[in-house]
DNA sequence: TCAATATATGAATAAGTATTCATATGATAA
DNA sequence: TTATCATATGAATACTTATTCATATATTGA
């Protein structure tokens, strides 16, 4: 389980790797992002706020599932920064904190080769 | 737990997330993606890539961890498409399959504002 | 103030996933 | 062919996370 050893350019790219390696707390924060944005049920909410703002009652219609579970799941993106809230009378409206996010999301289906 | 029915653009809005929203299929390859991203350990391994192709035993020096570890992760990370294999003489080398998982990774950064 | 509606939340369970350990495979050199 | 090195893999355990259920909070209208 040693390093290869017969291949130079690879020992080059192991030391900048080691060098360039962001720090944990730095890896931990874009992981928790993915990680957020990597569940079907939320990867659905985010898609559902491509349309605009929608308030809880909408957002589950929209994906299906519990109002609880949809709730959880709203706790968790608006935690992780990328969707806000509102209250809005009785009910609490919810929009894409950024575009960014939905950058990302269309990178990745450029990835995948699917059209979204 | 019904639609809020006060705001007209909302519904407008909850229309069209109905009918846009990608089939199961779809969502579930995105959030594959996503998932394989999101894991710390795995995370490493991508911004390790970033600087050329290498060996797991070049791998497991710049990440950290058992060799056992790592080689689940890049099983992942192959399965998903993001890094391909090639077998040199004893060692196996890894680099990513396409330059669309970095160009995720710097958006999210961007969104994090974080420098990497 | 009381009832009704929308949303949130805590606790428990269920489902999913990473890591470890032991071992297997495949390549090289002696 | 045998020993050794690099890597992969199956099974078990430990961890993490989602979902459910019951209930709480907050707002509105009567």
């Amino acid at each position: 389980m040693s390093a290869c050893g017969h291949e130079a350019e690879h020992e080059l790219a192991a030391k900048l790797a080691r060098e360039n390696m962001p720090g944990e707390e730095e890896v931990g924060r874009v992981g928790a992002l993915f990680k957020a944005i990597s569940e079907p049920a939320r990867l659905k909410i985010l898609f559902a706020l491509r349309q605009g703002e929608l308030c809880v009652g909408h957002i589950v219609e929209a994906v299906g599932g519990t109002q609880s579970a949809v709730s959880h799941q709203l706790r968790i993106l608006k935690a992780a920064g990328i969707v806000k809230a509102r209250r809005d009378g009785q009910n609490i409206s919810y929009s894409l904190a950024d575009g960014h996010v939905v950058a990302v999301l269309e990178l990745a289906c450029t990835h995948l080769h699917c059209k979204i």
